[in-house]
DNA sequence: TGCTGAGCAGTTATTACTTCA
DNA sequence: ATTGAAGTAATAACTGCTCAG
């Protein structure tokens, strides 16, 4: 039961075709041959293919309990039809399939059904997928038919299965940024505490010592403050490694105004200690 | 420069499962 | 306890686009 669907517009049914989609969807399968044989997943399912006077195919797939251990017996009737547009590996087929264990099999067609993969051929598609992400040709086809499926189900499976671990590394990458925004929010709500403690120091009063010439400023009623209050937050920031400040000492650079030696960079999850 | 094949993003449709009245 | 409808997640398959060769 390896039928590939489209959409057909013109018949108004689910489509389920083997052997090529519409269009670019089915690149893979500009070889098909003029006749659909509907690929059976396992060699013991028998199939029956009929050719309509239409260029419609029929095909009756009847699977089950002797592949690859599945116990899901099921019965799949396709219909294709050849359709003269864009090229040669356009087909449609109508299929459906219902578990042949009481399950009704005259479906009005108004549902198209979907393949849906087994635990083996997940499981080996899983093993490729982790030695290579890609397959070339070689590898498609032949891995497709050691699965029973078509190249182009294999091709499908890997495009989608690189989305998937795209979509999840993305998650993975949010998940991560959004932490860095709580660390960076945690570090700017202690920047201000500490900001607000160093203003509070600065002007409360003063015994009077002498004054050396990082503190002789102008006075605290000057509009200008000293240049250590003039200093970006980050270089009183506390390094959550070794929890030091490096301003704390009192004696800045005055050349190196930005320098952030205990800057924690949370990208990293390192402090330049 | 046009063609072709491959990959990707976005989407649709189906299936299986869960929840709830 | 059972059942059927509704909701949801997973995923097979499709379309349209870009890009490299």
């Amino acid at each position: 039961m390896a039928q590939e669907e489209v959409h057909d517009a013109g018949l108004a049914l689910g489509l389920s075709l083997g052997g090529g989609g519409s269009g670019r969807g089915d690149r893979s399968n500009s070889s098909r041959p003029a006749r659909w044989e509907a690929p059976s997943q396992c060699p013991l399912e028998p199939s029956l293919t009929l050719s309509m006077p239409d260029d419609t195919t029929v095909t009756a797939t009847a699977s089950g309990g002797g592949c690859g251990g599945h116990s899901v017996s099921s019965l799949s009737v396709g219909v294709k039809r050849e359709r003269p547009e864009e090229g040669a590996d356009l087909g449609e087929m109508v299929s459906s399939t219902a578990a042949a264990a009481g399950a009704e099999d005259d479906d009005d067609g108004s549902t198209r059904k979907k393949l849906r993969l087994t635990k083996e051929q997940s499981a080996l598609l899983e093993d490729r997928f982790k030695e290579h992400s890609t397959l070339n040709p070689k590898q498609k086809v032949a891995l497709a038919k050691q699965l029973n499926l078509r190249p182009r189900q294999v091709e499908v499976w890997f495009q989608n299965r690189r989305a998937r671990t795209k979509l999840k590394q993305t998650e993975v990458d949010c998940e991560f940024l959004k932490r860095c925004c709580e660390t960076l929010t945690e570090e700017n709500r202690r920047l201000q505490r500490e900001l607000q403690e160093l203003r509070a120091l600065k002007f409360a009063p003063q015994p009077p010592t002498t004054t050396n010439a990082s503190n002789s400023g102008p006075p605290s009623s000057s509009p200008t403050p000293p240049f250590y209050m003039q200093l970006p937050a980050a270089t009183l920031s506390i390094c959550p490694s070794c929890e030091r400040t490096t301003a704390g000492g009192g004696k800045v650079d005055p050349d190196r105004p930005k320098a952030t030696h205990h800057f924690f960079n949370p990208f990293t999850h390192s402090a330049a200690c």
